[in-house]
DNA sequence: AAATTAGGTTTATAATATAAACTATTTTAT
DNA sequence: ATAAAATAGTTTATATTATAAACCTAATTT
């Protein structure tokens, strides 16, 4: 048996803090998610857009008052490849 | 509860297939972990290099025959390098 | 003896992660 | 009223990393 690929998506510290969050609440505002996570702003922004692009995750911009406001939730594909890639990673260090 | 940093140095998935192998054997040769990795000797060569260089692993160049051999093996600090890893990454998976 | 294989290492390149710099708007202080 | 600072991000530049291609040396094979 040799390892299985990781997907390199998730295999990056940042994204997969952001999926784990995710994985665990209905969805999740970017502020909350920088708090969380540790990240800058520029850091996290980029990292979002990656996962958006993938369809991993779902970003949705609106208004908190006057405020912007960036809405992410993680979507059934995402769910799946982080699944994936616990399961695969699980190969590396069980 | 923030997220723990992951070692950079582990975070990559040939470094972190090379260790996970190590941490099962006595030791292995160079040959031997190319193939369980796939990884391509350049990149295995590389790899190793900076394993040795964190004091990870430990490499030994001798002779097998009239051919050139390299053999690795886990060390103690590497042993304790994995295992926090490990516990680490299972904040974000788990 | 020329070509190929074995066992690697070095170097060049492409991809990645990351933060600094920037934008736009809003709130607070003077 | 207006200057300063904070909020919520985005864009861009840089430094690091991963990776394979190219290379080297010695030993086999044809």
């Amino acid at each position: 048996m040799s390892f299985a690929k990781l997907d390199p998506l998730l295999h990056s510290q940042l994204r997969l803090a952001i999926m784990s969050l995710l994985i665990g609440v209905d969805s999740a505002e970017f502020v909350f998610i920088k708090e969380k996570t540790g990240a800058t702003a520029g850091n996290l922004s980029v990292q979002l857009d990656k996962l958006s692009n993938a369809g991993y995750i779902s970003v949705t911009k609106s208004f908190k008052g006057k405020k912007p406001l960036t809405t992410c939730s993680i979507t059934k594909v995402g769910i799946k490849a982080f699944e994936d890639y616990v399961n695969n990673l699980k190969q590396y260090i069980e």
